[in-house]
DNA sequence: CGACCTTTTGAACGTATTCAACCGATGTGG
DNA sequence: CCACATCGGTTGAATACGTTCAAAAGGTCG
């Protein structure tokens, strides 16, 4: 043990944040850039904050001042109608960014409440328009995720406006397990952080509707489900589910 | 008439397309720039495209390389599934950006389609990001039309997934209304230019409920409907059926 | 262990869809 | 210029899909 790392408490805690020892790295805002060019990102990254399974990282209405990107968890994005009803308008999972709604308003527009205990890293947004104007990849790669968020949306707005109820699961199965994989899980077999209801209103559907669906599924040798935990039997058979009528 | 006209027709050309000389220029892009910065947005933005009705400005797999801002006329932007159904993802008039939906993948994901003779500015995208890099006041506001894109979509998909057929057209025409009259159009009169289908399309609704739920709101003299041709009679009325449960 | 929340499943119901016929508007070619 | 074909819109009746209401079982957490 050294005496300069004693020395310098802080560098440590600047090593457990950065951007450059994240595994998720690949997958989130830094994707792209140089070594020299993440240490500048790095610089504007050192806060992080934590929220247990239940609470929110900001809510609709709440002043806009920064992005987070979620470090480790799972949260959902919701929005309340006047009459109550909620929409579930996304789930989100590591080295994904939370709050772009908020830059239009400098208002958040929507909730984000974490479904586990989980940790975002603050991105605080006037800082980060700063160093896009510095770094071309910086610029251009959150140009490129900001746009992805809205080629999302409109798969939503296919599944929400097109779709059958079995159609809506499948897809939704089967973006889950290309996310999964895409961070290293097991594409076939995962827990389901959210709850029947929350799918349900992802998915515009009710609760029953989702967990009927899951049965049938079950039933038809596509899946096996027991409560939260989720095995994929026959991914192509599901994926050739979505995008396709009943016949 | 001074020679100096005469003798450059292209001035002229250069007045007319500019955003500093165009009525749109408090809806779209150069809101919140100086003269100055303005005329170097305009040094960009020379070209335009016209597109006859029926005809579309990009499709979806072309590749990307410029935004499109409506000048005239009327677009819908829509998404082909796999076995041949449609969703349109969205309308746009004068004033609003179209194809930020390329940005993440370097290609176009949805067709954007004009619904009558219309005219666009062309945007080369990457001399967009030069310039933002340079223009603070020019990038802050691009993030935030991307943004409110965003904010936008979850609208539509708290609309798909949590509202019943009413509700969804009196959104519609809400929303409608709320742009003419940005645009210096009566809010209570106006044409439709587009169809019962597409309209159903975008609403997650069959034609034949769009025109049900139209006859509907006749009776109920919400509004007064023929063919394409809306006025809506009682708009108060008609923005309370907008998320509030039928009681 | 007990209270509460989540999930499952059944039966009745309701809303939007489907299928079909008809009407009106628009546009084209003889 | 009109006849006819086509497209878009309206309306009705039967149907289907997902919802609602209800009950009970399975988990979870204090």
């Amino acid at each position: 043990m050294t005496g300069s790392m004693a020395a310098q408490p802080l560098s440590l805690e600047r090593l457990r944040t950065a951007c450059s020892t994240c595994g998720l790295k690949e997958l989130c805002l830094p994707v792209g850039l140089s070594g020299q060019e993440m240490d500048r990102l790095d610089d504007l990254i050192h806060v992080r904050r934590t929220a247990k399974k239940g609470q929110s990282i900001y809510r609709a209405g709440e002043p806009f001042d920064a992005l987070y990107a979620v470090r480790s968890g799972f949260f959902k994005s919701s929005i309340l109608s006047e009459d109550g009803r909620d929409q579930v308008t996304g789930f989100y999972m590591g080295g994904e960014l939370l709050g772009m709604d908020g830059i239009g308003t400098e208002q958040h527009t929507c909730d984000a409440v974490a479904l586990e205990d989980s940790e975002v890293c603050v991105i605080p947004f006037g800082r980060l328009e700063d160093l896009s104007r510095q770094v071309p990849a910086l610029q251009s790669h959150f140009h490129k995720v900001m746009s992805r968020e809205i080629v999302r949306d409109h798969g939503v707005m296919m599944l929400l406006g097109s779709m059958r109820a079995e159609e809506r699961l499948a897809a939704f199965l089967v973006n889950l397990s290309q996310r999964f994989v895409a961070r290293g899980y097991s594409p076939s077999e995962f827990y389901l952080r959210m709850t029947r209801e929350e799918i349900g209103s992802y998915l515009g559907l009710k609760l029953e509707t989702v967990s009927r669906v899951f049965s049938k599924f079950q039933d038809e040798g596509l899946i096996s489900v027991q409560q939260k935990h989720v095995r994929i039997i026959d991914i192509p058979r599901l994926k050739h589910l979505v995008g396709h009528r009943p016949c």
